[in-house]
DNA sequence: AAAATTACTGACTTATCAGTCATTAAGATA
DNA sequence: TATCTTAATGACTGATAAGTCAGTAATTTT
């Protein structure tokens, strides 16, 4: 190993990087074994963070690693997050808040059907989300729950909440609108949320370990028409339903 | 705690049975430090360490802790398990299979509507998993299965296969009776199952730390409705849907 | 009652990993 | 080019927890 240099002392930061290994032109350029990038970092580390996370857990994942895939050492971690927690709270509490407000605006101004609102929300939910690394927060989440109860209260209440938020405000929109037949709407946003968010669960769990995969557009297609079936007015009444 | 007996123990072994601490009836009973209970031990550790992962997930789970909660010493715990993983493996494997076998045969005799099947199949798999230990076990495999690969494998064909294919033959019947109406079939059972799956999800994660609380009942009353209505015989028609 | 068996204990060993810090070198400044 | 500042390193420390085993005592057998 390392042909030209190293006598055989691996001692402390004495390693060469290497520069060129073959050519003559080594003593030129020297690349420098790393770099200084002070803004980039936090982010590089946190996204790094987050997949290991989404894909480990909390307690399994080792900060070595998460450093390691970030590129840098434990040490330039530790320079940007005080501890793992930090860390963990940081990578949950970015992100999805921010798709959300930006939806709640969209859904404001919209003209057209409350049919086609819910297609747009589910669909759009899941391009921004849960096609994206975010989905797996979701599941991150979740299992870390009891082990984090602040942080899990942070989230109902800004993630979780605010999304049944939206499906929420189309439902009653539908059914204000005539829409819709007047259906109980206490439960109605879970109920129409609980698919998309399986299916994010499913992607970050079983989908990875050779198990049956679902294809997304065409299950999402389906439990949009289901939805909006269950909600068509019947045709032949007004009573509301038991 | 025992007020007869164990003055100060804290040193190896040494422990002094008791000579006479205050009654004259001490000689009698001098109940034992332990007892030897050699069948129970493996299921009281199982079910000791299934509540631990289901709160705490697989790696913050601490042997000691299991060993303490099922009243053993850790000792005791190696004596029945090889190791932490093969006890995960014994905890996941149990269980939930034999109730999915147990509504198998049941479903077969059933001769009332499809739709009453529907429901029944939604309320017992609540009653008898969900709302029970054994709900927490989804929520566990979910958060390891990107650990322990095989073992994902293994519930993903012996639990999720076959609690879908419980929905998937009631929906199945019910169009070749011409209950419902001719929707594609694939996803149908996934969308029938997620919502209850949610349920057991939250419960055994937002449910605990102080968020809003579902009242399943009610929840799940809604979502039998709501994909009843939408498997409905379209009156006026019987072109099949999109 | 004494001897034999074995379920059970808990201190110990060992490995792992979060978190620290003295040292190094990249890049800015003079 | 030399000097200075500080981002980055990685060997080290301490704590934690999986896994071991010699010893202890509950129970059975004689």
């Amino acid at each position: 190993m390392s042909p030209t240099t190293t006598p055989a002392k691996s001692q402390s930061h004495v390693v060469i990087s290497d520069p060129h290994p073959t050519t003559l032109s080594s003593a030129k350029v020297l690349e420098p074994r790393w770099e200084r990038r002070k803004d980039a970092r936090p982010g590089e580390l946190a996204a790094a963070a987050l997949e290991l996370f989404i894909e480990k857990g909390f307690s399994a994942t080792r900060l070595d690693d998460v450093a390691r895939r970030a590129g840098v050492s434990k040490g330039t971690l530790y320079l940007y997050f005080d501890s793992k927690e930090e860390l963990f709270k940081t990578v949950i509490s970015e992100g999805i808040v921010s798709r959300i407000a930006e939806y709640e605006a969209r859904m404001c101004e919209y003209e057209g059907s409350s049919a086609d609102l819910l297609r747009d929300l589910i669909s759009t939910w899941w391009e921004q989300i849960g096609a994206t690394t975010l989905g797996g927060i979701t599941k991150l989440m979740l299992s870390e729950a009891g082990n984090f109860p602040a942080l899990a209260q942070y989230y109902h209440e800004n993630v979780i909440t605010r999304g049944m938020g939206l499906f929420d405000y189309v439902v009653k929109r539908g059914i204000e609108r005539g829409e819709f037949r007047n259906v109980p709407t206490e439960y109605l946003p879970r109920l129409s949320a609980a698919p998309v968010v399986m299916l994010m669960l499913w992607r970050h769990s079983f989908d990875l370990c050779g198990c049956e995969q679902i294809e997304p557009k065409e299950y999402l297609a389906l439990h949009t028409d289901m939805l909006i079936h269950a909600l068509k007015l019947d045709p032949n009444q007004d009573k509301t339903s038991a």
